[in-house]
DNA sequence: CTTATGTATATCAATAGTTAGTTACTTCTG
DNA sequence: CAGAAGTAACTAACTATTGATATACATAAG
C-alpha cells in the first residue's frame, strides 16, 4: 500500500532530459501565449507538471529560458524551410505550410520582434545567405531584378503570414471561420499566385 | 520668495484636459514600447509628469487605458489612409509614409494582434469596406481579378510594413542603417512596384 | 555517502490599484 | 464684492498581491 503526505502528489520520476524536454515545451507554449513579459514562470513549471527550482536550473532565468525557446524554434523554422536557387515562390509555400503546421512559431517569431530585438550571428547569416540566394537568381534571369534582392525577400517574407496572422477583424470579414481548410487553401493559391507575379521576369 | 516644503516639487497646473492627454500620449509611448504586459503604470505617470492617481480617475485601469490609447492611434491609421476605387498602390503608399512617420502604431498594431485579438466593429466595418472596395475595382476590371479580394487586400496590407517591421537580423543585411532615407527610399519604389505586379489586371 | 533530481516553502522587490487627504478654482449668498 | 461652501484637480503614502528567484530539505541512484 502506498501512503502519500496529505496534499503532496507522487514525485516525478527522476530524468533530467525528459524534464528538461517538458520544460522547454511548456514554455514554448506559455511564452507564444503571453510573450515574455506576460509569461509567468509559475505556469510553465504547472504546465510542465514539473517543479520551478528545475526551471532555474536547467535554464538559469526567464530571459535565457525565453532565448532558448527562441533558439529551438527559430532554428527549426530556418531548417525546415530551404531557399533553393532563389525560388521564392516554394520558400512561400514551405513557410505557409510550416506557420499553419506551428502556430507557436508564428506568434514567438513576432514576440521575438518586439521584445527581443537583437539578432544572432547565424540568423543574419542565413538571411544573408537566402538574400545572395535571390540575388542569384535574378542574375541567372530567373526572376525578375528591377527590385532589389533584399527588398523582394523581405516582402515575400511578410507576405506569406499575411492570413495567419492578419488582425481579427479583418479575418473576421472572410466571414465564420477564418480557418477553415477552404479558406485556407484559397488563401494558399491567392499567396502563391501572388509572390509568382512579384518574382516573374519582366 | 517662494517656500518649498522639503522634497515636494511644484504641483502641476489644473487643467484635466491637458492633464488626460498627457497621460494618453505617455501612455502611448510607453504601450508602443513594451506592449500591455511590459508597461509599467508608474513608468507612464513618470513620463507625462503626472500623478498615477489621475491615470485611473482619468481612464479606469490599465486595460481600459491601452484600449484608450488603441482606439485613438487605429482610428487615426484608419482616417488617414483611405483606399480610393480599390487603389492598392495609392494604399500602400499612403500606409508606409504613415508608419514611417508614426512608428508608434505600427508597434502598437503588432501588440494589439498578440495581446488583444477582439476587434471592434468599427474596425471590423472599415475592413469590410476596403474589401469590397477591392473586390469593385475588380469587377470594373481596374484590377485583376483571378485572386480573391480579401486575400489580395490583406496581402498588401502585410506587404506594406515588411521592411519596417522586419526581423532586426534581415534588416542588418541591408547594411549600417536599414533606415537610411536612401535604404527607404528604395525599399518604397520595391514595394510599390511589387504591388503593382500583383494587382495589375492579367 | 555523495550527487543529481526532485519538492515545498520563504524572500523580497516590483506593481496595480487605494485611501486619505491638500489646494486651487467656481459659485452661491448676503 | 467679500467670503463661505462646494467641487474638481491634484499629491503623497499605503497596501495587498504577484512574481521572480533563493533556501532548505528529501530521496532515488550510483
Amino acid at each position: 500500500m502506498v501512503i502519500t503526505i496529505s496534499g503532496s502528489a507522487a514525485p516525478r520520476p527522476r530524468n533530467s532530459k525528459a524534464t528538461k524536454e517538458l520544460l522547454l515545451a511548456a514554455a514554448g507554449e506559455e511564452f507564444s501565449e503571453y510573450g515574455l513579459a506576460g509569461a509567468r514562470i509559475d505556469r510553465i513549471a504547472e504546465r510542465a507538471g514539473a517543479n520551478k527550482r528545475l526551471l532555474y536550473m536547467y535554464f538559469g532565468d526567464k530571459d535565457q529560458l525565453f532565448d532558448a525557446v527562441l533558439a529551438r524554434h527559430i532554428e527549426a523554422l530556418m531548417a525546415s524551410i530551404p531557399l533553393k536557387d532563389g525560388n521564392l515562390t516554394a520558400f512561400a509555400a514551405a513557410r505557409f505550410d510550416f506557420m499553419l503546421a506551428n502556430p507557436q512559431v508564428s506568434r514567438l517569431s513576432s514576440w521575438r520582434v518586439l521584445e527581443r530585438s537583437e539578432p544572432t550571428e547565424a540568423e543574419r547569416q542565413t538571411f544573408e545567405e537566402r538574400v545572395a540566394s535571390v540575388a542569384a537568381a535574378q542574375e541567372a534571369g530567373r526572376i525578375r531584378s528591377d527590385i532589389p534582392a533584399i527588398d523582394l525577400f523581405s516582402i515575400v517574407l511578410r507576405m506569406t503570414d499575411s492570413w495567419l496572422s492578419a488582425p481579427a477583424a479583418l479575418r473576421a470579414v472572410a466571414g465564420d471561420d477564418p480557418m477553415a481548410s477552404g479558406r485556407l487553401r484559397e488563401h494558399r493559391a491567392a499567396l502563391l499566385a501572388a509572390v509568382r507575379s512579384i518574382t516573374e521576369p519582366a
